[in-house]
DNA sequence: CGAGCGCTTGATTGAGTTCAAAAATCGTGG
DNA sequence: CCACGATTTTTGAACTCAATCAAGCGCTCG
């Protein structure tokens, strides 16, 4: 079950079998069924999550009770509300599993408890929040200077299998845009003979 | 010149006269003036900076040759592009002084290296980056779920001094509007006798 | 003092929203 | 496995917010 974090670490690091062993020994697998909740705003975080299988998501909902979906998840990403972990602070955001998820449960503390075994874990965590800021930036740009068309070919580039295994609203949520303009988006696309 | 970047840093973790005294030895002062470019996009960045006087700024620039502004760094802010110094790669953005300032110089390695002597710095780092996370997803939560005059709203409480030293075109450009748009809500803003 | 830049204002256009309803798809229980 | 209800997607029409285009004003700085 912890295969898959394993070889998501070793891509960036080495770790012998011993060292995984002991540090794995603060892991668990958990499962959510499908919308299920895992962290509602003004809730205090105590967990991250790798993803093994499904998806998790997180989102805000605004005045007029409209989700706005801040991050997908699926096979092989983190997902965590950091902030609220580190400063103790209540979530802006939710957390849901949009499909029935396969998870590995990070405590609080795990980076800094397994680098005392293994102290490049710390530099791993250290390239993780930075490929999430790379991330949030590329995303900043595009929502400041890409047509809602230029964000959707963006999004199925980036995510490839999830424009398929996600409901339409939900990348139009992602996206910034209602359904009904994702749908003339992809309709305009089908037109120009773009194969999604 | 470096009593500011030290008092910043003693926010959030206690420095000694000497601890602070060795870790400064790798810090330097440098000063742009207004206009000056620091890094273009394609090119690989080197340092970090602390802004004690003046205003930095990250932006990128789109295919038909507009600003996007990602981030703007007033006194007592960092900028970077943290992944460009340390993933090695071209940055895709470009940063420049928008006033005359005086800044820090802090080197790739500067937190590494003091680390070995104040390890709390990985700590103080860590945070910084957390910070730099949070920022993004409430500025990505506003793009996606905000109208313009919600979002200058938000921007005068976030950078209250930056509102009137910066030329509107570039507030423009942060919010992800025209220049006459906002001149438009601030004209709207107004007749509400709102009181900028 | 004039050229250039930034800000405003007006008129027009356009991308995306809203509201409404039909069509397609999904899921669940019989 | 089918049928029915619910959800999702599509389509249409009217509308709205913000963009674009264009002109004019006011400052500042050379």
């Amino acid at each position: 079950m912890l295969e898959q974090i394993r070889s998501y670490l070793n891509k960036n690091m080495a770790l012998t079998d011993a060292q995984f062993e002991t540090i794995s020994a603060n892991l668990r697998i958990r499962t959510f069924s499908k919308g299920e909740t895992i962290l509602r705003a003004g809730e205090i975080g105590t967990y991250s999550f790798f993803v093994n299988k499904g998806l998790l998501r997180c989102f805000s909902i605004d005045e007029k009770g409209k989700e706005h979906i801040i991050q997908f998840a699926p096979e092989n990403w983190w997902i965590s509300d950091r902030n609220s972990i580190l400063f103790n602070e209540p979530s802006d955001f939710f957390y849901d599993a949009t499909e029935e998820t396969e998870a590995v449960v990070i405590p609080k503390d795990f980076f800094e408890q397994a680098a005392l075994l293994v102290p490049c874990l710390l530099n791993m965590n250290n390239i993780m929040l930075h490929k999430s800021i790379r991330f949030m930036q590329k995303r900043i740009n595009m929502l400041l200077s890409a047509t809602a068309e230029e964000r959707y070919l963006d999004f199925i580039h980036l995510y490839p299998n999830l424009t398929l295994r996600v409901p339409q609203w939900m990348i139009a949520s992602y996206l910034g845009i209602t359904p009904e303009s994702l749908s003339r988006v992809r309709k305009d696309l089908a037109r120009k003979h773009f194969k999604g």
